[in-house]
DNA sequence: GCTCATTTCAAACGATCGTTTGAAATAGTG
DNA sequence: CACTATTTCAAACGATCGTTTGAAATGAGC
């Protein structure tokens, strides 16, 4: 971690080279196996993930791995990077599109709650195509050890989530900037959890998968349920005692 | 994965031996695995925490590990039944006392959070000692891929969840039973995500990391935002059109 | 003391991991 | 065509993994 990995790197053509095709899975060798990691990292983790795995799924040569992206490490980071970068971009310019029509007017909970669900949508319902793998891996990459993985999300998200915190304390303004943040904390919580669609709770809260394909429909049941927490009024000391009273 | 495992399986002198010290760590090889097990699966994850690791930790023979629980897997669901077990069965007691001290009316939303997050408490506030560190392992859990984990808890929550969802449908009669069940799904996310304590999140919401030992508080600052999301009324057709009117 | 079951130990097993290597194949440019 | 740079390939590297083995140590009952 001292220094970037000196790799070979291929000469980068990635940025809009007007010459690809849009048939998507044609892919030239980086492509396929990040198209392939995406969905095996999703399916296994990190760990568990072979780079033998990916790159014989992918049909190319496991030496292609290390060759096109220096490490695992590094390909992991390419998988996301890929795909969050754009939506994070996506969810920052909606925000500010809805806080200028707004005019000065702060906009409700629910705008802003959309403002981070919308490109998530747009993300699931498939730019190119494996846009559902991505969600769940990166629900489940928040809940993941790896320190290589909290600072690399931790620093992609820094900036979004810097934005929506301000456009949440001015529709909540009767509450503490610190109250803020910990039901900003709760609703990227809910949020990646649903996202990352856990068999486990599936099974427990008796989801039926045949559901799975609507995602907006998944969302709708979340915002209603996110946007009346936030608005929820600070607990006085006598509520939370009441709650808590202990049972022994 | 055929037959249950046929490892020698020393006498099991596990329940309530009655001379068991208090003083905890003193531990027989079987504890001490376990304690040290407890920590690094939550620091680095199942697959990355290997049984070396863990024996070195704990102070005992590599073999030691396979010798009293069979396997890694084993090992990791030991991990969880010694402390999984019990607290769920604390939680479906808690309802259970609240719901006879209520007589025949429905309990508050409130109530019902609190009988699930009051065994939790206690087993932050330590448990022995590492009652902390298995919450976030806990956490951690629900968003692992790997199938023998996620078989394992949704069948260690089966009965729990069960009693919690006809609980909240008689605390929200209002609202369909799908609708329960999502947000159910939607609780249990947030508290386990809560719970998990990423740093990812922590650093992204400006969590302050010295608050950590205070789980009481954190808890309840999440029960009302909960509370307040269990109670939403369900969205019109309209309601969410609004939100979610598309910005091209 | 002896016997026998239980537990610990050092050492090794086969398998798989991420990564590297150097040559062969391919594409680009004159 | 030849020349060069880029990409692919089979093969191997050293390391680490979970698990097993068989002998040594330990404790209980007599």
């Amino acid at each position: 971690m001292s220094s970037g990995s000196v790799h070979p790197l291929p000469r980068s053509a990635d940025a809009g080279s007007a010459k690809a095709a849009d048939k998507a899975e044609l892919g030239d060798t980086k492509s396929k196996i990040l198209d392939a990691a995406e969905e095996l990292f999703v399916e296994h983790g990190f760990e568990a993930t072979s780079l033998r795995l990916i790159t014989t799924a992918a049909g190319v040569n496991l030496a292609a791995a290390n060759y096109h992206f220096g490490s695992k490490e590094e390909l992991f980071q390419a998988v996301f990077t890929r795909r969050l970068d754009p939506m994070n971009r996506d969810r920052v310019a909606l925000l500010t599109a809805y806080e200028n029509a707004a005019g000065g007017d702060a906009l409700s909970c629910e705008k802003i709650i959309s403002a981070m669900f919308i490109p998530a949508l747009k993300l699931a319902r498939d730019k190119e195509r494996g846009g559902k793998n991505f969600l769940r891996l990166l629900g489940r990459a928040y809940a993941d050890p790896a320190p290589f993985i909290r600072e690399f999300l931790s620093s992609q998200y820094a900036e979004m989530i810097s934005r929506f915190r301000g456009a949440f304390g001015r529709a909540l303004p009767h509450l503490p900037r610190e109250e803020v943040s910990w039901r900003l904390h709760f609703v990227m919580g809910a949020l990646s959890y649903t996202l990352a669609g856990t068999d486990v709770l599936k099974v427990i809260a008796q989801y039926h998968p045949d559901e799975t394909e609507n995602d907006e429909l998944l969302l709708r049941r979340l915002a209603p349920f996110l946007a009346a927490g936030l608005r929820a009024p600070m607990p006085s000391a006598s509520d939370a005692h009441q709650w808590f009273v202990d049972a022994d």
